[in-house]
DNA sequence: TCAAGCTGTAAAAGAATCGTAAAAACCGGC
DNA sequence: GCCGGTTTTTACGATTCTTTTACAGCTTGA
C-alpha cells in the first residue's frame, strides 16, 4: 500500500483529502504544518507528498527545499489558494511534481495524483511497521522499541505474512500453503505453534493477543 | 451487467438518463426522490449513483454523506442546475467523485460515467449486506449499525448461506446439507437452535422476526 | 375447539479446538 | 556421527462452540 503525507492547515480540507486518500487504497499521513510534515517525510518514507504553499510556520516553498536537499525521488504536489500567485517556473524549478489550485475535485486531484505515481513508480516497500514493531524486509530485521529480536526462518515468514495480510481472516490452510508451500504438509498445530512464538516476542501481553488474534475453528487474523 | 442508479426528481430528465444507460448496455434503477434513492442503493448495490444536487425531500448532499456512512466505496456522479453553486471542496467532503452541470449532453455524461467507473473497477464481491447489517466476507466480520457483533462458526455459516439464499423457502435438510455437509447428520433441531441465535443478534426484535422467517413444517425462508 | 405435532428458547451436556510447554524429529556444518 | 539450533509433533488442561434436552407456547387441521 502506498503512503501519502498531506501537509496543510486547513483541518476540514486535511481532514477530508485524508479520507478521500484511504478511501482510494492509500495510506494517508497528515500534518497541519512544514515542521512536523518534514518529520513525517523522513520517518514514514511517503509515496507522494501533497503540501499546501502557505503554511503556518515554513512555507510549502521552504519544505520542498528542504526536502530535496536530503531526498531527490519522492514526488510532491503542491496546493495553491486560488489568486494566490504561484511562480511555476520557481515550483519546478525547486523540485515540485504537479500543483493544484484550490478548490479543486476529487477527480482532479486523484487524476493528478495517480499521473505523478506514475511517473516516478515507487519502490516495492522496505519496511512495514505496526504498533512499536518494525520490520526491515531487505535486511531481515524485526526491532521492538528500537530493540532486535531474533526471530527463526520460520517465525520471519509467518510474520511477514500476516503483515502483507492484514485485518483478514486467515484459515490455516490457507496459511500453510502461502507461507510452508505446497508441497509440504506439516499436521495443523505447527502454525498455532509458530503463532504462540509471534505473540510471545510481539504481543505486550501475549496472553491477551491485540494483534495476532484468534479465530475459532477458523485461523488467524493479524491487526496492525 | 452493471447497475447504475439515478436519483433526480425531474421525470423527464430520469427517464431520459434511463433510457440512455439502457441502450449503452447498462441496468438503470431510477428514483425520484432521496429517501427511494437511498433505498435502491442499499437493496440494488448499483456500481455508479448519480445523484441531483436539489431533491424534493433530502438534499443530494445528504444523500452523499448517508450513503458514505455505510458504503465508502460505491462512486457517485453529482448533477447541478447551471448557475447553482457547487463548493468542490464540500463535495470533495463528502466523497462525490465528479459533477456534472446541467444541462449537459449526452456524450459529456458517459464520458464522466466511463471515466469514474473505470477509476473503480467493481471487484469481486467482499460484503453482503441486508437492513443495517453487513457482512465482510473477507475479514469474516459482521456489523449492525456499524457496530461489530460475535458470530460462532456455525452461525456465520449459516447466516451466510441465509444471506446467498434469499427469499428462498430452505427445509432444514437443505440446510443441513450445505452448512453443515453431507455426512453429519445431527438432530434436526439444531438448525433451531442457530436460527434463534441469528435473530437474536440480528433482528431488531427477535419475537417478531422480519428477516428469518418460520415456514411452519418445511423450514426458514430470509427476507433481506 | 382441541389434540397432536411444531417451533422457540434457555440451559445442560457433550465435543471440538486452542494455548502451550516439552519432547521428538530434523538439518546443516564440522 | 555429533552438536546446536530449528521445526514439528504431542499431550493435556482451559476455553469455546455445538448439540441435545426439556418444556412452554404456537400452529394446524379434524
Amino acid at each position: 500500500m502506498q503512503t501519502i503525507l498531506v501537509i496543510d492547515d486547513d483541518d476540514s480540507l486535511r481532514d477530508t483529502i485524508g479520507v478521500l486518500l484511504e478511501r482510494e487504497g492509500f495510506r494517508a499521513i497528515l500534518a497541519a504544518d512544514g515542521r512536523s510534515g518534514l518529520d513525517h517525510a523522513v520517518l514514514s518514507k511517503p509515496s507522494l507528498i501533497i503540501t499546501d504553499l502557505r503554511l503556518p510556520d515554513i512555507s510549502g516553498l521552504e519544505v520542498c527545499r528542504k526536502l530535496r536537499s536530503s531526498d531527490s525521488k519522492t514526488p510532491i504536489i503542491v496546493l495553491s489558494a486560488a489568486g494566490e500567485e504561484i511562480d511555476k517556473v520557481l515550483l519546478l524549478e525547486i523540485g515540485a511534481d504537479d500543483y493544484v489550485v484550490k478548490p479543486f475535485g476529487t477527480r482532479e486531484l486523484l487524476a493528478r495524483i495517480r499521473a505523478v505515481l506514475r511517473r516516478s513508480p515507487s519502490e516495492p516497500q522496505k519496511t512495514i511497521s505496526f504498533a512499536d514493531v518494525q520490520v526491515d524486509l531487505e535486511r531481515r530485521v524485526v526491532t521492538k522499541k528500537g530493540a532486535d529480536i531474533r526471530f527463526t526462518p520460520a517465525e520471519y515468514n509467518l510474520l511477514t505474512f500476516f503483515l502483507q495480510n492484514p485485518d483478514r481472516a486467515l484459515s490455516r490452510d490457507m496459511i500453510l500453503n502461502s507461507v510452508w508451500g505446497y508441497e509440504s504438509f506439516p499436521n495443523t498445530r505447527t502454525v498455532d505453534a509458530h503463532v504462540v512464538k509471534l505473540r510471545q516476542k510481539l504481543e505486550a501481553d501475549p496472553n491477551i493477543p491485540r494483534h495476532f488474534i484468534t479465530l475459532h475453528k477458523v485461523g488467524y487474523r493479524f491487526l496492525p
